[in-house]
Order: C-alpha cells, then sequence, then structure tokens
DNA sequence: TTCAAGGTTATAGCGTACAGAACCCACCTC
DNA sequence: GAGGTGGGTTCTGTACGCTATAACCTTGAA
C-alpha cells in the first residue's frame, strides 16, 4: 500500500484511485453497497475527500449515488454492454485515423514500445498484463493529439474493463488470439505509414471482435433467457 | 434565485447548476480564477458542497483545479473547438442513426414537440432559445436509447455552448439561419421515417456547418495569425 | 393470526466550521 | 540582480452536528 501522502498531491484524488482500482480489479463487486465511513477508515482517510472521490466515480458511472442513499458500484448489465460497444465502434477507429494522420516521432516509438512483448490477454489474467494492453490502446489514442477524444476513450475503457474481466473467465481458443496479435501488428503498421482508411478498418474490426462484444453478446442470452 | 433546500436535494448539486450556468452564460468568463470562499458566500454554501461540485465541473473539462492552486473556469482554445467538432462528426451521426432505428412513439412525440416553433439562432440569443435548440438536439440523442452515448453528447454540447455563442457574435445571413431550419426539418423526416443513412449524413453536414465549426475555424484564424 | 399502516428510533450520508498544509509573492539580503 | 526566507492567502482535510432515509416495532383491523 503506497503512502497517500508521498505520491498523490491530495487525498481525493488518491481516494478516486484506490477506490476506481478496487472496483475494476473487482475487489468491490458490481451493486455492492458501498459504507462512506468504513471505506474512509480502510483507505486511511476522512469521508470529505472520499466523497469527492465518490461523486468523480459517479460521474464517469462506475457508482451511482442517491442524496442520503447508500451508494453502491454500479451493476453490469447487457445494455451498458452493448451501448459502450456502439460509441467504441465510433471513436475508437476515429481515433485510429487521426492517430494515423498525426503520429510525431516519439508516438511511434512510444506505440512500438507498448506493441514489444504484447500477448494476447489468457483466461485470468494479471494486472499487469491488463495494463499492458491498456497501454498499447493508450498509445494509439494519444496519437491522435486530440484532449477530448483521449479522455472520453480512457473513460469508456475503464468502463470497458469490467466486462472485458467478465469475457475472460471464458477460455479463448489459440486461433482467437493469433487472430488478436495479427490485428495489433496490422494497427500499428497502417498508423505509422499514414494509412487512415486502413488503420480506422482494422480498429473497428478489432472492436467487433472485441472481448467486450463477448460480454455484451453472453450478458445479452442471459437476459434473453430468463 | 431559486430555494436551494426545495429543488435540489443536495447543495452539492445545486452549486454545481448554478456555477455551470454562470460558466455556460458567460458570467464566469473563460480563464476567470475562482475564489472558492468568495464564490460560496455568493450561492449561499459552504465550501465543502461547492468544492464537489467544482471537481464534477472539472471531470467536464469547464474548470481547471490542481491541486493547492487556484482554480479557473478553462479557456476557450482553437485545439477544443477542433476537438470538439471531430468528435461529434462522429458521434452525432451515430446518435442520428440510432435514433432512427430505435425511436419510439413517445420519442417521435418529443422531437415533434421540440421541434415545433424551432427558429434558427439569431446573433446575441436569449438563454431559452438556447435551450429550445438544445431540447431538440436533446430529443433525438434520447430516442437513440443509448444511456452512455447520451450523457457523453450532452458533455460534449456543454462544451461547444461556449464556443456556439462565440460564433453567434458573428451575425449570420438569411440564407445560413435557413439551411439550419432545412436540416432540422429533413433530421426529422429522416428519423421518423426510420431513415438510418439518411439521419448519420444530414447530421453530419448539420454538424460541419454548425456554429461550433465556425468557431473552430475563426479561433483557427486568430492563433494562425498571431 | 396475519397483514397493513403509522410512528419512532437507529443509521448513514450531508453540511459547517475550523484547523492544517501548501503555494505565492513581497521583501530582504548577499 | 538573483536567490532565499517569511508572511499571508487560499486550498485541503478533519471533526462534529444536522438531517433524511429506512427499518423495525407497535397497534389496529380483517
Amino acid at each position: 500500500m503506497p503512502d497517500p501522502a508521498r505520491i498523490y498531491t491530495t487525498k481525493s484524488d488518491y481516494a478516486y484511485d484506490r477506490v476506481r482500482k478496487m472496483i475494476l480489479e473487482g475487489h468491490l463487486a458490481p451493486g455492492q453497497v458501498l459504507n462512506q465511513a468504513s471505506l474512509a477508515t480502510e483507505i486511511g482517510i476522512s469521508t470529505t475527500p472520499l466523497r469527492e472521490a465518490l461523486r468523480r466515480l459517479k460521474g464517469e458511472g462506475l457508482v451511482e449515488l442517491d442524496a442520503h442513499r447508500d451508494g453502491r458500484v454500479s451493476p453490469l448489465s447487457a445494455e451498458e454492454a452493448r451501448d459502450l460497444l456502439e460509441i467504441r465502434r465510433s471513436l475508437d477507429p476515429l481515433a485510429a485515423a487521426l492517430a494515423a494522420e498525426r503520429r510525431t516521432k516519439a508516438d511511434i516509438a512510444e506505440m512500438r514500445s507498448a506493441h514489444e512483448g504484447l500477448e494476447p490477454l489468457p483466461g485470468d489474467p494479471s494486472y499487469d498484463q491488463l495494463l499492458h494492453h491498456r497501454r498499447f490502446h493508450a498509445a494509439i489514442y494519444f496519437a491522435s493529439h486530440n484532449d477530448i477524444l483521449i479522455s472520453t476513450l480512457e473513460e469508456l475503457w475503464n468502463k470497458a474493463d469490467r466486462y472485458r474481466r467478465m469475457a475472460l473467465q471464458v477460455e479463448r481458443g489459440q486461433a482467437a488470439r493469433d487472430q488478436k496479435a495479427h490485428e495489433h501488428q496490422s494497427l500499428l503498421d497502417c498508423i505509422i505509414s499514414g494509412n487512415v482508411e486502413g488503420a480506422a478498418t482494422v480498429m473497428r474490426e478489432h472492436i467487433d471482435t472485441s472481448l467486450g462484444a463477448h460480454a455484451a453478446w453472453r450478458l445479452k442470452q442471459q437476459t434473453d433467457e430468463s
């Protein structure tokens, strides 16, 4: 556990990171009730900065918070999975296209470095593996040089992460994982060579066959059955 | 001035609405320093709920807030105007297409009602006129039945509003305003008749020739000159 | 006996006031 | 003129009191 005073400029930021990580890693399960007092003592701060963090997470849709009601971690739903997919299907290709247009030498270096040793996620991936995967996509976002697009996509990524984890509970075949690796490679090639159309097309394909798409499909099945 | 206790469930929400409105209406100018203590007394609350509101506005990009530094209203910039346009050019057509696919009878009624008496914005528009215009577009967003897309677009709209205001300082010709009215009409027609492709196309056109686009162009000129 | 409705109490979130910490600026010294 | 130090200002965090909600219990009627 890092020392809050050393790394973060405010305890509010620290609380935000801690709680967010707890939600994304599943230590706080979807639907779980959040007691502000006990959460605050667990993190080691008082309730005011925690509240600010929770409000921020509410803004990002990770927690539900009504006045004078106990807050809870937002539950997963087939609708949200579908919603996320529809937007990312539109914005991720945009980011890839813009990246192919505007990438600098530094961007290319970062994308190459993030791609280095990147392997398709196994079932039950480590936090580091998820981070590595994210870093590659974040590098593409960054190369778009559109700040609002970057932060929007980062937020969508956070929301999607919980669905990704869910999809990874079912082991994928080697063929599917090879396919993902191939897509990462051609994504990189297209962006570096300035192939705007190609980058967008590959990215759209990448999203359509992504873990999030699998999760959306599975959740829809569950909903339709019941 | 509304009584906070009566309308809002928390003072934090009240403060958020008040400050946001002050920024969007220009009572707090871009770049202006925000003193928490005086802002709080002006609104009639203490600093804690105000701080929560400011943090929320920071998340939406309307204020800049660093640790232990004085906060300020985010300045306008050519980059942000361009960034906004690029994303809206992608997401607004998506919303229109989804709306054409999923609109319910209630959606159609609301879109029709919002379109009723809608007139292209004059120079120096009233708050009500801006609201009416927004209501029409919000009705389209809503008909997409994608909650994340709706909230994302609402946020982008807020950010874009300040640029819209800027563009309206230059009076538009009657031809341009007639064109906008025509676009609103065919947007409505396409969505109601379920013309998915058409709705997306008209919306893209609508964005490309929007006030935000004019503002982006003007800001770019200014930057290039200096 | 069971269910429903109203009131009361307990619990947990919200708001205020104040104390603490960090930053900025002015002033002084070298 | 440049660098450092001190005071003042403003933001951040804590503690506590307030208020709203919800759960439980009692009471009455079916």
